[in-house]
Formats: structure tokens, C-alpha cells, sequence
DNA sequence: AAAAATTAAGACAATTTTGTCTTTTATTAA
DNA sequence: TTAATAAAAGACAAAATTGTCTTAATTTTT
């Protein structure tokens, strides 16, 4: 469904997301750990989320990433579309640029229920709300 | 959303359903050309798609490839389980294998409608159906 | 039987994605 | 002010995906 730097992405986001606000701010070391990432992977993820203003970074001792915004002004859809872009979500699923209610492929009316589904959903759904259950422990961000 | 594989068996299959009954065999540089994609690369994924059942071949002069099955008969589900796997419909959307309802990732809830959805169109859609509108002219498979 | 057409198979190549390493730059703390 | 820490940037490398080419095997037609 996502790109693997995608699904960085999004756990990075959720991890920092989840940190107890006085304390968000955490390196790309850290941030990998806790995802589970290759770290120098990672640190470009982060970068890449930093230019499109959805993180924030400090240099120096006690360094490290933030998110920009609060939580609950971020949505999915925007870090999805900043790593992968919005052809998940909006585009043709057999790839047609010119696909469109009028002009449709094949599987164009059996497709659109489902992305228009998966649209709403990443554009409604803010990290607030899928981070909050990790220090609940009703959500784990890791495979153990 | 498929790989670029998949979108051509999508369209390959679609083609070859498309065809009028009495003359459905196609070789692969007819397909490929049909669906503008790469004949080579093209016959391999219609080999791909005769080792998972789906199609059938014939050698020679006047050989070619055609559905094993009727059209009806045959799921979008099969075609993009043979070529990407069921990951896409099945799988967690941050790839964690040991996500479930009960150990759930921190988006689990809000794909799971999605990947859902997707699942039950891509299980009861049959090639038949998104196949005839390409004679009636109602669909289309080439970008002109 | 021979020639032509076509799939089958596998090696090879290009591109994209994923991942690593090194050097530079900025910031903080001592 | 210096040393330590961490991000920034860019070159490099590995792996996966996409795509090509050549040779072999099979079938049909003549």
C-alpha cells in the first residue's frame, strides 16, 4: 500500500506524536529505534518531512526532531503525500492520467468507492487521535 | 496502489475478456500493444498469470494466450493476488505481520474499513463485468 | 518434412527504492 | 573558547522492480 520510507514516516510521526509534550523532541537515533528503522534511512525521512513543514529540527546537544504543528492539526493525508504523494489516494488505479467520471477505464466505478473511502480517511484522521493509544497501550507502534 | 506488473495483468486480462467469444486468443505482442505496455516484459506476466491458473496457452502459428475460465468466473482478486500477493487487501498498512484486532497497530481501526472494502470489491468483481464496457465503448484501456 | 510463427526460459540491463557512509555545519554545554 | 553532539548534505551501495534480448522448444501450415 505505502512505500517502506512511507511507513517510516508515518511511525515517526505517531512515535513523536506520542511523546509527553514536555519532552517531544527526539533524535533520529531515537526516533529509529523506537520504530524500528534503519537510522540514516530514517534521519532522510525526517528531513524530507521538515521541507514539507511537518517537522521541525535543532541541531546540537539535545538536538532533534518535533512535529511543527500539534498533533491534532496533522493529518495522515499529509504525510502520506509528502513521502508517496496523493496517487493512492487520488489517482487511477491502472495508472491512466486521463481517467476520469467521464472518461473512465475499466475499473474506474468499482475503484472510486474505495479511494474516496481511503481519502476521507486520511484527510479526516489526525495523529492525535492514532497516537493517543500508544501510552494507553491499547495500540503498540512495534513488533514485539 | 499495484505494481506497475499488475496494472498490466489487470489490463491484459481485461483485453482478453473483451474480446469477442469465437476469437478471445491473443498473442502477447497483441496484448502488449493493445494495453500499451512492453511486450517482453508483458509475456512474462501472462506466463506469470498461466502458472497461477488463469490464463492458457498455445504455441505456434495462430497461438496466443486465453482465459482459462469464463470471464465470469474469474475475480480481480485472483489477478492481483497472482502477480502483487494479497498484502494490499489483506495486509497491516505499516506492515507489521503480528497486527490484529486484538494486538492492533496505531492505524489498524481506521484501515481496516478501508482495506475492507477493497477486499469485498476485489473478491466479488469478475472479469465479465468490468470487461464489457470496453466493446460498448462505455470504457476505455488506452490513454487516446 | 521444412519453414514459419509463437510461447518458454533464462541471462542481462536499466531504473527505482531502500539503505549506508562520510563530511560539513550548527548548537549547546562545559 | 573548545569539545561534544546532532542535523544536513551528498556520495555511494544494495536490493527490488521494471524492462530487454537471445536461444530453445513447440505447434501449425505449407
Amino acid at each position: 500500500m505505502f512505500s517502506k520510507a512511507c511507513e517510516y514516516a508515518i511511525k515517526a510521526m505517531i512515535f513523536l506524536a506520542s511523546r509527553p509534550a514536555e519532552n517531544r523532541r527526539a533524535g533520529a537515533r531515537e526516533v529509529a529505534e523506537a520504530i524500528q528503522s534503519p537510522e540514516a534511512f530514517t534521519a532522510k525521512i525526517l528531513q524530507q518531512l521538515m521541507k514539507r513543514q511537518l517537522l521541525h529540527s535543532v541541531k546540537g546537544p539535545n538536538g532533534g526532531f518535533e512535529l511543527l504543528r500539534k498533533s491534532e492539526d496533522i493529518k495522515l493525508a499529509q504525510i502520506v503525500e509528502a513521502i508517496d504523494g496523493d496517487n493512492l489516494f487520488r489517482g487511477c488505479a491502472l495508472g491512466f492520467h486521463k481517467c476520469s467520471e467521464t472518461h473512465p477505464c475499466p475499473v474506474h466505478h468499482k475503484f472510486k468507492a474505495v479511494r474516496d473511502q481511503l481519502a476521507v480517511m486520511l484527510i479526516t484522521t489526525n495523529l492525535a487521535e492514532i497516537a493517543d493509544g500508544i501510552p494507553a497501550g491499547i495500540s503498540f507502534l512495534t513488533s514485539e
